[in-house]
DNA sequence: ATCAGATTGTTGACATATCAACTGATGTGT
DNA sequence: ACACATCAGTTGATATGTCAACAATCTGAT
């Protein structure tokens, strides 16, 4: 009972369950810094995203940059908009889409968070150089890849053994 | 209007967004691969938890080692007992509390599922030395430890400035 | 022995995410 | 011009996550 239950079968397998666990504890992390503002992570990531497109956006292209899905917008657009934040225009040439952008209130509220958020950013990195943190964000990135190719056509064959 | 918004307000506000971006970009990765399985990255966690402590574990224990709320175990194990993967017995000292236990087409699962992910987590860390990925979790579990320490006290005062 | 305070699990309300199916509007090929 | 495919957004079903509130049970202090 002892030796079938090994805690760690391997330093990858074990990197890749710690690497998952901290990309959690990350996200939630990021969840409680937004609270203050009765804001998600998701919500704050569809504001900073207008704001950096001041023309505005339609809903399917938000979800594309957001990588998500078309009806997560929805949901998402529909309690910002009732808080003010964001407003749906009508698109000029495609009567099926909207364009969403940001009201005044959105954008001061974008200004208010910014200056927070940046000094957030120096505290989590402080033990790092800059550099040094690009390359662990790099790293990262070309491990997520991987991720993202393996689990799509994983090694054991399609589906299960057949 | 071009001046306003930099694309990139310095390198670590940069490093944090990619950071969170990757991370969700992991999760996304590890449920399209237990997707075979019609399983969840969570349901996934609680089996290879359960497989790992063999005499079982309270729901109260399980949403600890989870790290998520107590009412998120109930619909996730009433889901993996429905299937039968896993059972509910009655504690023995305890009458508010049960344990769940893995059943054999639990552990039977577990072992289909565990050679897959070995040999992903091999594929995906394929351009690091072991070493080498062992030092990319362990700077960014300090990152996210700092993270949650940021969130939680935020550097601009308790709420707002006030 | 009893009562106050924790703890366990469930429930309901809600936000976020997925996907399938649907309505309209746009575009394209013949 | 018409048929067909594609795209935009919404809706409903479901899974996952948060939190607050509740009943039942355990624990400890008096």
């Amino acid at each position: 009972m002892a030796a079938e239950n090994l805690p760690s079968q391997g330093p990858r397998y074990a990197a890749l369950i710690g690497l998952l666990r901290t990309a959690e504890a990350l996200w939630a992390a990021s969840r409680v810094f937004f609270d203050r503002w009765q804001l998600s992570p998701s919500q704050f990531n569809l504001l900073n995203l207008l704001r950096e497109q001041p023309a505005g956006c339609s809903q399917s292209e938000l979800s594309r940059q957001l990588i998500t899905h078309r009806s997560n917008i929805t949901g998402l657009v529909d309690r910002l908009e009732n808080r003010g934040l964001v407003r749906r225009d009508q698109h000029e040439h495609d009567r099926r889409a909207f364009i969403v952008v940001l009201t005044p209130a959105g954008r001061a509220l974008l200004a208010e968070i910014l200056p927070l958020y940046h000094a957030a950013a120096e505290v989590v990195w402080s033990e790092f150089p800059a550099e040094r943190a690009a390359q662990l964000v790099a790293d990262l990135e070309c491990v997520s890849a991987n991720a993202a190719r393996v689990a799509a056509a994983p090694p054991g064959g399609m589906t299960v053994k057949g």
